[in-house]
DNA sequence: GAGTGGTCTAGACCACTGC
DNA sequence: CAGTGGTCTAGACCACTCG
């Protein structure tokens, strides 16, 4: 038993966790793509040379991070951002009357540009490492709340192009999952209160000077590797953000 | 096998959840109390006559939701709000610069009210049922920077009084679990960004009118029942509320 | 060393899905 | 029906803590 075990790990670490490093891995390098299907819990046993127990502890986890889901009698599938539940994991925005609303996103700019250093050190990059700069709005019913400004690194994201994020239908991050190959795992997000500047303000159609959320967040995909970095300026008049502490 | 198992449950649920819900009468009950260890894997397997296996998954399930905390070699012990790594469970506001500092808490009135409709709905009451309110001022490094309104059902917390609050060392959920029997084990908030007011103004020591966060929290008790309202105001000029989205 | 949680296995059976 | 994940068991051994 402990066939593919390391021989000499630096670190210990459970069969378990190497066998979710190893599928892991295969996430990563997309050997089975957002959507799919990973090999049945038996198989991964065979082919990793561990009881199917094993493996199950392992998925475990991979399902209780959302990076993959369990279906009975199915599969087990590759977490996506297609997944209308997936929807409110990294947008956490709800009317104050409760209530479903239509969300719409429109894009205003994508431009090029190289890497300041605030820029370069929540992406992981170099000072003037190219990057490209996404401005967009998005509304509710109509109704716009959220300016976002959005970073991201240019050697991965090179080919976007404002016209892609125009004719999208789905989330950001769907696109930049099935378009880009890069899945978002999690984020960190800072909030705080500002008061909203000229620009803004218009963007919002609020008074110059009322006070929006500031949120700012740093994306990961795997292997906590940094691939965005977003500021929003949220409009708290209809609509709070919601979050849950367990 | 299935020894204490439900004969006629209505709803399906697997024996290790039903072993869960066991164990979780044991923690409201007080049968075990904040910080105790609660018995062993193996001896809740023979006392609920099923394989330690299943007793396992039920804790781990609970340690998962934060109930309770394994530690081996040792025991499970039930969570505790003394705990440090508890502090930033429930208040994750944190220095903009980074680092740590040191908080305090002074409370400024508590009074003895009548629930109003809202109040009523937030905790579960009865209109005019009898409630506590609190407001305190929350610092860091010697600087307010929360200002909160607390809302307590006065049928639980009847007995509190400011002098409580004043004298305890230590976090109010620790105050509430340690004199009150109550533990907090989840909350919800809703973030919003307001202008500040003359009274929160001067409390902060902000201008009249600049932003800030508003945060409403609901905290739950054992089964999902509400026990605590609260709003309170934070200023985010050197800080900011932070939140993983997992 | 005794007692605890942590890992791993092997095998049985159940519940759900889709052909 | 075959194939999948979901539950439950029994037993072995490891890793950690404490007296």
């Amino acid at each position: 038993m402990n066939a593919t075990a390391n021989p000499a790990a630096p670190t210990f670490s459970p069969l378990y966790r190497q066998i979710k490093a190893l599928i892991l891995q295969g996430l990563a390098t997309g050997e089975w793509r957002s959507g799919e299907a990973i090999p049945s819990e038996g198989e991964l046993a065979v082919r990793f040379g561990v009881s199917q127990g094993t493996v199950r502890k392992a998925i475990d986890e991979m399902a209780a991070e959302n990076l993959v889901v369990r279906r009975q009698g199915k599969g087990t599938f590759v977490a996506s951002h297609d997944d209308p539940r997936a929807f409110f994991r990294f947008l956490r925005l709800v009317p104050l009357g409760g209530g479903i609303e239509k969300s719409s996103s429109v894009p205003l700019e994508c431009w090029r540009a190289k890497a300041g250093p605030e820029a370069a050190r929540m992406l992981g990059l170099n000072v003037s490492d190219p990057i490209i700069i996404v401005r967009r709005l998005l509304s509710f019913s109509g109704k716009p709340v959220v300016a976002d400004e959005i970073y991201l690194s240019g050697e991965i994201f090179g080919a976007l192009t404002i016209e892609m994020l125009r004719d999208y239908e789905g989330s950001l991050y769907s696109l930049f999952e099935s378009t880009f190959g890069v899945r978002m795992i999690r984020a960190e997000e800072r909030i705080r209160a500002v008061p909203a500047e000229r620009s803004s303000s218009e963007l919002l159609g609020v008074a110059e000077g009322s006070p929006l959320l500031s949120v700012e967040r740093v994306s990961y995909s795997y292997g906590d590797t940094p691939v965005e970095w977003r500021r929003g300026l949220y409009s708290t008049a209809e609509h709070c953000y919601i979050n849950n502490l367990g």
